[in-house]
DNA sequence: CATGAATGAGATTTCATTCAT
DNA sequence: GATGAATGAAATCTCATTCAT
């Protein structure tokens, strides 16, 4: 197999930093909270990260990838000739999709994207912007589809759909037909 | 008058731990901090307040009771008359700007109501609950008058709506104006 | 009294300090071992110095200006008129004597002062050199007399001086006795 | 010839350890830093040395022998007729020389002859008591022939002139020129 | 009312050491 | 012979909390 014993911890230190940084914050979170997940002494995460900075750098790194992955996926089966309101449609179902999907790898970005201290020295920074401005162009078109308000900044209303849907992660998981309604909502509360 | 030297400094606490909880979050936040930020050395805090889970319950029900004392006072304004749109339109303008104000009153419900961990053994849940359901209140006229979707679930539109004003507090203090605009947006998007 | 109690407990760890990184070296120290030959808990330590390198910095500070005053005393003891022959035999018993004194005081600046990398942020430095300098003027001054030869590099004289002087401090304590008799072994080895 | 792998790797190691040990002292030393700087894996070592102290005593061992062995090729090279101040002067540049040869052979022993406490275990110490002793044997003679005081304790005035000398290794690495200008000097300070 | 001093638990990080491969 | 992966103990430092003054 192609997965070396070494991919597989850092894997299982990534899933479970995911869910602990998702719970309890970053301050919150302590790497012997993480490595009890992940079924190590809290000294061998060092081997696989440098600090509990790199840490976090790799897992929003990886969080952000994962929604990416599931939007474009999304917007690629609605194919090119969709309209605005169709595309930003499917983005957000994706979107909540992924945030809602198992905690190892969504939720992490919900409470760490607003968390910028901590992740100045990673390049996570970076795909966080990226998926920013994706969302932002999918807002424009939107707008210039008369899905949503044309004269609003496209960066303002960006910020509160994806606002919104953040909102929408709490305590509890919820099931999948459970995250399709709440889209459904999300859908028909912006795009009327 | 009579208000004492402690109660002066009770205030001065409070308001120095709404700013730094607010940054930094609960975990984040140490001690020192909120006694330099109050002028005080660190022992003098447990004279006032019995440990660190009993300042943050305060600090938000603080936080709370002034968002709620803006929000009726707009809603007063309005009249009696004023339709469902009209109260939830005002209701969005006013907790926008109690979010926005100066830190240590409004932006600490922001981060920290989401940290319902801590607040477990306080008093301040109570008044969270109350804000809220005043909101569904607001919500479910609105829907009643059309101006939400009316088949969509009253408790997730009012999490998406206070969400996405929740996600309108950044790192940067916003002025009024620009306060003003941010809630003429989120009016012409949930409102339409 | 004037000392107040945090003088005492600063005075209990610098002299622990000192022992234990003339004996240990400073990587070699553990400051839960201070801690405990000051009667202190470990985290107690960081009320009265900020970090392992600041309380080092204190310690040479102080064993250097211990040093400093016994060779200075013994000078004026000699009065204006010493040839520099005498003041540096002077000099050279004094600073001996400093040396072998209780290791709370003296020892440290043996094994310390060689280590400059942990000294770089601290104000210790200055001290270190100062005391320098004043060894250079009495070298230079018996080399005008022919106490010492005229020919060589006064700065590398010094260094074998004090190198010499260092060598001398070992694992166990000399008598007060021990060390006049060193001292007589030195003088007669470099003033003959 | 026989000169296997694996004895070319532990000669690389003990010339990294030298470097490493002479300029940041055992404690200080950590064995990824000598790992490194043999161009080894930090698990390797372990195939070569039982422990870091085991491998401090072949340090300790190896750089003894190099300085003996220069010092013994300088006295051969007076020949038998030689003064005791002759051989005792000869000596003391062969060990200078040897000090300040390349970090990885001579300067180890400096730094490190003076802790005591981790050879303990070693057969190292049996080697540094050799060496002193010849140390003794040179002094000795020298007193003899009124070349240094006759009635000082032998040992004391050898640890002087050791400890002088030991106190010329500094950061900076000397050229072969400065190492003779101080061999000068050392010599016209004791051997007046 | 407030401070000064101390505590003890817990945080992140380093490191010598082990062992299967 | 050497590496990769993990361990467990110890290090420095932070922090909520206590209590005498």
């Amino acid at each position: 197999m192609t997965l070396t014993k070494a991919d597989r911890t850092r894997r299982r230190i990534l899933e479970s930093a995911a869910t602990v940084f998702a719970a309890q914050g970053y301050a919150g979170t302590s790497l012997r909270h993480v490595a009890d997940g992940a079924g190590l002494q809290l000294g061998s995460l060092y081997f696989h990260f440098a600090s509990k900075d790199a840490l976090l750098g790799e897992v929003v790194t990886d969080a952000v990838q994962f929604a990416e992955d599931r939007v474009r996926a999304a917007l690629e089966a609605r194919g090119s000739g969709a309209t605005g309101r169709d595309r930003l449609s499917a983005a957000i179902r994706a979107h909540l999709q992924a945030l809602h999907e198992r905690s190892e790898r969504g939720a992490a970005v919900v409470r760490i994207v607003d968390l910028p201290r901590e992740l100045a020295a990673t390049g996570a920074r970076r795909h966080v912007r990226r998926y920013a401005q994706s969302w932002s162009a999918l807002v424009e078109a939107a707008q210039r589809d008369a899905g949503l308000p044309a004269d609003a900044d496209t960066v303002v209303v960006r910020n509160l759909i994806l606002g919104a849907m953040r909102a929408t992660v709490g305590p509890r998981q919820l099931s999948p037909a459970q995250v399709d309604s709440v889209a459904d909502t999300v859908i028909a509360l912006v795009l009327r």
